[in-house]
DNA sequence: CCCTTATAATTATCATATAATAGCGATTGA
DNA sequence: TCAATCGCTATTATATGATAATTATAAGGG
């Protein structure tokens, strides 16, 4: 009864998030409507040829998300928009892969304007001594990199340096931004990498201010870097 | 094999919800350490008297949440708390059970600093009619509990009012935020409801800013409420 | 010493059976 | 006729046992 095509179609990992992913993507474009009932168990096992177990578990993480919601005698139901939890990171995944990605990138762009510079200050005030000579250390292979530029390495440290803000606000409520902002980084290559536009100054500024402990200047660099990078477009991957 | 305890002990939520909640609490508190591998899924159904089915899924279920990781043969590990998805309105909820609150809160609002302003003028440009209508509604509500004040009224009212203003920000990521903040409102009673502190004349300011699409004016009326309501102290329920 | 292979421990998946839940209709009594 | 109660049934929830896939570790060979 094992159907291989789903193993090749989908990537290497288990069967159950390839479920989940499919499913997903059903509900986040749409195709199937909020508070909708989808077809029972044993139906869905059908469809995409898989045990009760392995549907079963991707409908439990589908639930974990907000996506759905399931009770005995009535079914599993599409749960609204608004319980969708977009912070998360494999949600996120999904949301990218659909493809309608300017306007998430937009929306993206507005919540880093609030809540990024918010974490630079923060860090500026909270980071450890590790986590400075992290800083340290990302920066100046984001300073090398701006000068021998190449656009994957320069999206790589340029993730690395915005996550450790995160990491460095000690505030764990700041914590999960770190993996959306990484999800958000290896999906949308060039987002910042036109040209040479690598804000190597802007980023200079949000660096110094946050070893230097100074948590106002590490707020204004940041809304500066982030009004710089309002108006380039994304090109997905 | 069915152990009656456990289902009397926790809540009438599923099995394996509440296997979940206990395992999330001992990685929580630091019980186990991080990336600690766990016992193997044999020993943990004895030790919870529930069948691998529960077990598995309450894994899961952590799993999606960045709490645990699981590979065949090596076993289940927990992962390290930066993958923690503190912005999931469940392990929220877990975080809270734990008790260690007055610093949870104070997380909570250093971040409520950073997101809730933008949101405010957010939803100053980008609120639906309808949304207006139900922001109109309950304001007045709001603005009537005021002045009969009644504590648990006011944290609902309260709470429905910053609910709603980031539902009416029009921005998928600003959504999870309006989950997030309802489970630390219903958990931490109070929180603003000191002696008549309701600052319904902030919140005035908020409301009519956003009724009027002026979001300059909203994201600052927003600041100073939040501002107002900083060194308040949370008590627990 | 390194590379390959075999082993074993653990999770992953499958299959089936039984229990709990709750919508819905039938039945009954006023 | 109406309303409350009881029983039926579809669906998910949980349990159990078996088999497959994965991979760390050890064994063996060059």
């Amino acid at each position: 009864m094992h159907n291989p095509f789903i193993q090749i179609s989908g990537s290497k990992r288990s069967l159950h998030v390839q479920v989940a992913r499919e499913i997903a993507r059903k509900i986040l474009s749409g195709e199937v409507a909020q508070n909708e009932i989808i077809p029972s168990e044993m139906v869905l096992c059908e469809q995409f040829s898989v045990s009760r177990t392995a549907l079963r578990e991707a409908i439990k993480l589908l639930t974990s998300k907000g996506l759905l919601e399931s009770k005995p005698k009535v079914g599993t139901r599409v749960k609204s928009r608004d319980n969708w939890n977009f912070l998360d990171a494999q949600l996120l995944d999904w949301v990218i892969d659909l493809g309608d990605n300017a306007f998430v990138y937009q929306e993206f762009l507005a919540l880093r304007k609030a809540i990024e510079p918010e974490a630079a200050a923060l860090a500026a005030q909270n980071a450890t001594a590790q986590q400075r000579i992290l800083l340290s250390a990302t920066f100046q292979q984001m300073d090398y990199v701006s000068k021998n530029f190449d656009a994957k390495q320069w999206m790589e440290v340029d993730m690395e340096f915005h996550r450790l803000v995160f990491l460095s606000t000690g505030n764990s409520f700041y914590l999960p931004f770190a993996n959306v902002l990484c999800t958000m980084f290896k999906s949308f290559i060039s987002h910042s990498s036109e040209k040479g536009g690598t804000c190597i100054g802007e980023h200079r500024a949000i660096y110094s201010a946050i070893m230097a402990g100074d948590a106002e200047k590490a707020r204004e660099a940041n809304k500066r870097l982030l009004d710089t990078t309002n108006h380039r477009l994304p090109t997905s991957n």
